[in-house]
DNA sequence: TCATCCAGTAAACAGTCGTTCGCCCAACCG
DNA sequence: CGGTTGGGCGAACGACTGTTTACTGGATGA
């Protein structure tokens, strides 16, 4: 196996997350495509040329930081999956576990938000993979639902994707509110639910006409 | 009045358009903040330092993309009001009109997209400045609607953010297509227009319970 | 017509950048 | 034990960056 560290591969793959921890500070003020190398080797105290022995380049880097973000993410969504009850309760369980995470993994959700449209395809297409693939997982979990009787997949995976976008879209608004301000963060949180809540409506009534 | 050119004011402002059109060519491959001041200058034939006879530095240069590119978003807004009809042929016709400005105005849409969450501080605030003018004159007209009676004015602020944002979404999702392949814009126009009929179908039930 | 203004210029400034090249020396394996 | 591996280092490379300076010359207005 590759993974059983010896001291030597330990040491590599310290200075390896040191690098990326420092990348993900630096970009809190800026963006992955003017984050220049240098500027992460010297705030890791490492010379310039010792980043070749970990990441090809700076795209590289963003990929593993994709990786690791949506680490974060899958958590939040089995926390979400975990508290199981009926519409209301789901709702706001959901805007509340988000909250949570985007207080927690701030860093890692503004790099997701910002690299999502950013100028980096690699980068791009990454996150694009991977909120793909959250959606299709939500599908399957929506299809299990009894209020998805007689949908068809086409619809539930339109839905999935909905609410993808919506909770992407909650958790980004969350990270603009001020850091420390739980007035702003509740008035997001009472929005976020009433669009779910209305969401939530169109899907009951989806089959209707 | 400062608008009337002389022929001493019209040269400037042909080259200031001219610095415009080069940063938004320019970003189609990269984002702003790693968009180089003498890379614009270099591009219209100008030397580096008659840019600062127009912007300040580059985060002005790019305030003034967002108010040209509005622009174009607010035409496309007048032409989906414009389009007068019931529920499903608003919608049909909505995404059509997206479709359509999208497609005509690519870069614009696509800058909006990619620095609504980028690097530049000031260029956000203005994005996000616009995009709440827009909501607010959204809402006033869905106030004026027959389906929003009973409708309290902050569930027709969250209805009209609602719709604001899956609009800018179905937007960059056409953006994420291919350029040149209907297909696959007819499938984004396709689960766009669901969305958008669930929503509606939300919006009808709102006050059932 | 003549003095004034000002968009645009060329040159130089002091930096920063990504990348390559040997070299070193501690961890590793037989 | 001795030979090999490979992470990290220091130095140098050419190229590029934003910004300031003093200037030119055509449009401008009295």
């Amino acid at each position: 196996m590759s993974h059983i560290a010896g001291a030597r591969q330990a040491q590599k793959q310290r200075t390896r997350q040191a690098l990326l921890d420092a990348g993900l500070r630096l970009l809190e003020h800026q963006s992955l495509s003017s984050l220049g190398l240098r500027e992460i080797t010297r705030e890791v105290g490492v010379a310039p040329a010792g980043f070749y022995r970990h990441f090809r380049d700076m795209s590289d880097l963003g990929v593993a930081l994709v990786s690791e973000s949506f680490g974060s993410l899958h958590a939040m969504v089995r926390a979400i999956r975990g508290e199981q009850a009926k519409s209301d309760e789901v709702i706001d369980g959901t805007v509340a576990v988000i909250a949570r995470y985007v207080r927690e993994h701030r860093a890692h959700f503004r790099f997701i938000a910002r690299e999502r449209h950013g100028g980096m395809q690699q980068v791009r297409e990454a996150i694009a993979a991977e909120l793909d693939k959250f959606a299709e997982e939500l599908a399957s979990d929506l299809s299990a639902q009894p209020e998805s009787e007689g949908w068809s997949q086409e619809d539930i995976r339109m839905l999935a994707g909905l609410y993808v976008n919506q909770m992407v879209l909650i958790a980004t608004s969350f990270l603009e509110a001020s850091p420390d301000d739980p007035e702003s963060e509740e008035r997001i949180a009472r929005t976020a639910r009433r669009q779910l809540r209305l969401i939530h409506l169109g899907r009951l009534h989806w089959l209707d006409g």
